[in-house]
DNA sequence: CTGAAAGCGCTTACAG
DNA sequence: CTGAAAGCGCTTACAG
């Protein structure tokens, strides 16, 4: 207590007191350069009886390194970046590294915003799920300042940055493959479609060969239906238009009243598909409201944010998505790019992961008409 | 792209080429002190061309002030976390200040650590979500430091700094009140209660009188134990030691199995109630398992971390927790701190609350034997 | 209103 | 292995 009179412990008092020069001072606490080993003793004891706590911004300001990634998240409160985050944060932390995170809430202006408060507090990196796939003016400049930037569930259009995604149409194209193997023809898709790179979502249903679309040009909701309409193409089943139902909106309450016209009309779907966590929710939630039974009378297969969601119900499909592994790949190659690994950029494709119980599989017919 | 050759554009360089002093310079771009229009006007346009970001690293180690505040949560993958960290993440942002998260996995080792790091990055303040109630001195370093901490979710006891939490003994005992209002005896409770500062489950559901209990002394799960608790207390209603059940882990499966238990014995309740997000999700997988009809033959009420579990459950009535206020709250209470208010301690406490829908309330006695 | 000088708390060459 | 000196990019008194 007596000692701890005196406010700022800084270097320099550490040294005066060890009988040594501040460089020398530095190099034992700092752990860079020499020192003898009675120095060492001498300096080491001198700062843990002050209770010496070295100040991170100064070495910052000459190392040129704060030891700090920056992450741009669309909303941290969602499962979906939560998860990411932990992943991150894991592996950030296991390296000595700090974690500074901001949302944009999938708003250009906001990921600007937040880029270059990132960038003028010196992060060493940043990790960004970018709102706007076509300009990247801000992360062209944070990589001409060196400083490396990974992207994570989509990537701007010639970005020379890593990314770290999800294999979203491959996972949605497996799930509604399984679908139509179990004999169902009218298969709905609820998704939300909110953002567009492609604009007209007729003309993309009506496409006839999707060969020539390169997934990672589109939103991962596009990806995803990318995967519906495949599956139905390969499978030569016709796609009805009204069975894909475009959100429009990040909402599970809108994704609910959209699944209660869907499941209400005439030609209702035999089977269901939801692109993300939230559109699930609304489609459970329709699902309760009409007093359906899963999946005797309706087969479900919903992209999962949530661990739980199928914990909840059994007879649920889940697509589990990787997402603390596209956080812990993120941190590594931003941890890689700031160590000066500069290799040629990497694109990392995650695959989600298909849950269906056995008791499930065995009922999926039963709904196909 | 010709002008962007030079790599580091300070302040001296804009300085230079405005044919001003760095002071000058300084004293426009960052907004301190006085400069004439014509020089104001020079001095940005010098700024704007080489696109000058300043380094706010060189500026906090002078001003002693970084603009970031250190977070750490338990898990910020859990939704709880998740939603706090929301609420801290718009009001830092909305006043220029930067967040730093980390997580302690509710580990006191990884607590000090973190609160260490974060002092080393002259954090300006810190919100901690403390693990251990009884030990504090890494913040009280902190507090001697002139590092304002605010805690949230619980709080050490006698530690001198503000704290925000929720009224879970209120909650829990409205929420239970309810159910025994609406005729039932038999209510079984399903609770983490991992940690404890109490000790034995026994004794504390033994006790003839609650009114020596300071809540805040006590782990959130405990708080709600202990409204379930006085309202049984209140009724007089006796507490069978059976419907008590300490999953004693943060599992929702472990809280699965505990509820399988629970209600395939002899003396099943006639209503549950779960003490947080977790709990809930695994109480649900044991009805789903069971296939138990809510509400009419169990009356269930749920802390409820996650918006949604209502949503896809009508028939849940749910503990909503106000945990975007809650980070608001812990931020603009660390915000004021750090601008220097020095009013007494505050301690606020939030009520959560309970939302039922009409359908169930009428229903709710149906279970009731 | 402005500039020269000092300094925040460290690290980095550079002699010795 | 060690210390004196310079410097990271800013801000802060302090004269003028």
């Amino acid at each position: 207590m007596a000692e701890k009179r005196s406010d700022k412990i800084t270097i320099i008092e550490v040294a005066r007191r060890a009988g040594v020069s501040t460089a020398t001072a530095g190099r034992v606490l700092g752990g860079y350069g020499y020192a003898s080993d009675e120095n060492k003793e001498k300096v080491r004891a001198v700062a843990e009886e002050l209770g010496y706590r070295p100040n991170l911004l100064a070495r910052g300001l000459i190392t040129g390194k704060t030891q700090t990634i920056g992450v741009v998240a669309g909303d941290i409160e969602s499962p979906f970046y939560a998860s990411i985050l932990r992943g991150i944060a894991d592996v950030a932390r296991s390296k000595g590294f700090g974690v500074i995170v901001t949302d944009s809430d999938e708003v250009f202006q906001r990921e600007r915003d937040a880029v270059q408060l990132l960038m003028e507090k010196q992060v060493d990196g940043i990790i960004v799920a970018p709102c706007d796939l076509e300009s990247s003016r801000h992360l062209q400049d944070a990589l001409a300042a060196h400083c490396p930037v990974v992207q994570i569930d989509r990537f701007v259009k010639g970005l020379k940055a890593d990314s770290v995604t999800l294999d979203n149409r491959g996972a949605a194209k497996e799930a509604v493959q399984i679908l139509l193997r179990a004999g169902h023809r009218r298969i709905g898709i609820v998704a939300e479609l909110e953002q567009s790179t492609f604009g007209d979502l007729r003309t993309f249903i009506g496409m006839n060969s999707f060969s020539s679309v390169e997934p990672g040009t589109l939103y991962p909701s596009w990806q995803r239906l990318l995967g519906y309409l495949e599956a139905h193409a390969e499978s030569g089943v016709p796609v009805d238009e009204r069975l894909v139902r475009r959100v429009g909106a990040y909402s599970s309450a809108a994704a609910r009243e959209e699944t209660l016209d869907l499941l209400r009309g005439g030609d209702a779907p035999t089977a269901l598909f939801t692109a993300d966590g939230l559109m699930s929710a609304g489609v459970m939630g329709a699902i309760s409201t009409l007093g359906i039974e899963l999946p005797r009378e309706l087969s479900l297969i919903c992209f999962d944010d949530l661990d739980w969601m199928s914990f909840l119900r059994p007879s649920i499909t889940a697509i589990a998505q990787p997402l603390n592994e596209m956080g812990r790949a993120a941190a590594r190659l931003i941890l890689a790019r700031i160590g000066g690994d500069d290799t040629p950029i990497e694109q990392l494709v995650l695959a989600p992961r298909i849950r269906m119980r056995d008791s499930v599989t065995s009922l999926l017919s039963q709904s196909a008409t």
